[in-house]
DNA sequence: TCAAAAGTGTTAGATTTACACCCATGA
DNA sequence: TCATGGGTGTAAATCTAACACTTTTGA
């Protein structure tokens, strides 16, 4: 409250995503192999650094749509990174946002562009300085914000079967559900609407395609998983 | 993943604090009118700049005990603040932080030195820059936090009656709460230990003091509030 | 003696959990 | 015809919420 700017130091800010995806029944997260210095070869997470001319949100959401072209993705800061040491060039505090991406949505030939893969978020190797602390931080942020918050339907295509549902909440909390019980559930929630179209990809008898009708829950938005 | 520190602009980094306390049956915080420009007058928390030998979270440490004298309080990242003119004067990101502190752990002195006073996080008034906005999402942090961890402890003296405790989850939750519901609430939790010694400034009776017992809680830490 | 806060149990209702079988279909 | 995933209901147990009176003591 005493401080004035010009005896203070500079710091570079960076953005680093996580981005989820959801696919073959497993929560995953995109990564790549750094293809600079320092840290060269080593497993990363994708990210930018913050312009001038941009808040540190518009950043992240720049650098997400450099990587997916992808606009308007579901988005949630998960924290500023910022020991001293965390980058060995230089001081560059870094700020996590998770996202999370429908992996259909996402063109692969992009994702290959970019070197980056799809990892079954069970099974990350050590990243790059602090980007597995941010990894956690940010399961434990989506794990909390889909507990709370009908966002699940971003990592699923438009529609959905109740059993792609069931998996992706089996996955991102880690635990078995009860079909039965889960189906209940999801009955109780309006804005799950059930379709006349069937799947068939999955089972030879086909299951009912569902969808996520926003203004349904914009009307009564009351969530409980 | 692609980029290299010197094309890209530095920014300040400052921390700023929101500093929650309990008095009065009321949750506080502090905040103070800004001495310098800009916004010179505005009512604004405490804040500072983050040095370039040390860590955004040692930086906020640092802050709280010039202000407080207070070291290893409770404290949690809020998140960064990054707007690009969310600073009149100059482009910097402000990374908010919570601190839980017991008022009469804190010298009124050094309190009145800063220019703070301790306000119901109710009636905050306007604050400078994007500081509600701060408070707000503190106060939604804290309150989940206080939901899974028992924290509250840090906001009062280390003896406590169990009437001082119940109006703190009301205060923090602004919810009134059943007496005898929550009390045998507070029975399931070994790590709430009843002491023999009675507290009579608020009663003729007396009411039995009451501690955390940490041990107890490392030992078995399942909480539900 | 009385005002004011402390302390204490029970019951109905709601929610959660556990659990097993039939259905439809393509191969 | 059979293997595979889709779909459905009930009952016990647990948890939650509502509710009122007695105790102690200093003024």
């Amino acid at each position: 409250m005493n401080t004035f700017y010009g005896e203070h130091s500079k710091v570079w800010l960076s953005v680093d995503c996580i981005i989820f995806g959801f696919d073959e029944g497993k929560l995953k997260i995109l990564i790549g192999k750094r293809k600079m210095d320092p840290g060269r070869g080593e497993w990363s997470l994708y990210g930018g650094f913050v312009r001038s001319d941009e808040s540190v949100d518009d950043a992240a959401s720049r650098t997400l749509f450099e990587l997916t072209g992808l606009r308007n993705l579901f988005m949630r800061q998960v924290g500023a990174f910022g020991n001293v040491d965390r980058d060995p060039g230089e001081r560059v505090v870094s700020i996590a946002y998770y996202a999370l991406i429908n992996v259909r949505d996402y063109d692969d030939i992009l994702r290959r562009a970019h070197g980056l893969v799809w990892m079954d978020v069970n099974e990350i190797p050590q990243l790059y300085s602090d980007h597995n602390e941010m990894v956690l931080k940010a399961r434990k942020m989506m794990q909390q914000k889909l507990a709370t918050e009908p966002v699940g339907f971003r990592l699923l295509p438009s529609l959905f079967t109740l059993t792609q549902l069931q998996k992706l909440y089996e996955a991102v909390n880690g635990v078995e559900l009860d079909k039965r019980n889960f189906r209940k559930h999801v009955k109780e929630m309006d804005f799950i609407e059930k379709t006349e179209l069937i799947d068939k990809t999955s089972s030879k008898r086909g299951a009912y395609l569902y969808r996520f009708n926003k203004r349904v829950y914009n009307e009564d938005p009351t969530f409980k998983m």
